[in-house]
DNA sequence: TAAAAATACTCCATAGGTATTTTAT
DNA sequence: ATAAAATACCTATGGAGTATTTTTA
């Protein structure tokens, strides 16, 4: 399981396209369309329905969403943070 | 950034040694080693202090280490919950 | 000098891309 | 007919291994 994928199943469930969430993430959408489906293969859980249009998360999608928007929440915000630090601490061991 | 270099920060966090962090995770000392090291260079930050023996943490590190423990424990209830809606749940869109 | 971490390679698994096909309005 | 997702195939990055070389108590 990876932090990208993640990310992936946020922009798909805000954006409700698989196309323009792939745009936002900066990957092709079978880039994103493929690395999505591993992690359903990998957790055996299905987030989305595609036979709707627009797409939209199953009932196990629902249940799991915000657990995954607190994870990718946390690491964006600790990737900031640790990148701040450097700027403002001496690095004294 | 990787949940898996995380979980390796943890694991020598923990154990105060990269050798026993690796056998842990179940990598090699070297793999373990460069992951955190990579790590280190994306996030411009030191973590450990390997100079010292034991390993410890910089104190960078100590500020950091709290917030690592947070994404990772998430990440991991969050898998160990996917994984087992499946077994309760029935898969209706 | 012995134990542990760093490094120099090599390998290969997989994230990501292009092109195409399939599916659903 | 057309827009969007899935799929087949290929490439390249980087995660991981083995072997070796620094380190530092």
């Amino acid at each position: 399981m990876l932090l990208r994928q993640l990310e992936y199943v946020l922009a798909v469930a805000e954006l409700k396209s698989f196309t323009r969430a792939a745009d936002k993430c900066c990957v092709t959408q079978s880039t994103l369309s493929l690395q999505i489906k591993s992690l359903e293969e990998y957790l055996n859980v299905q987030f989305f329905d595609r036979t709707s249009s627009p797409v939209k998360l199953t009932n196990e999608g629902e249940h799991l969403i915000t657990q995954v928007r607190e994870i990718v929440g946390k690491a964006k915000s600790f990737e900031k943070y640790a990148k701040n630090l450097t700027k403002h601490t001496i690095h004294a061991n």
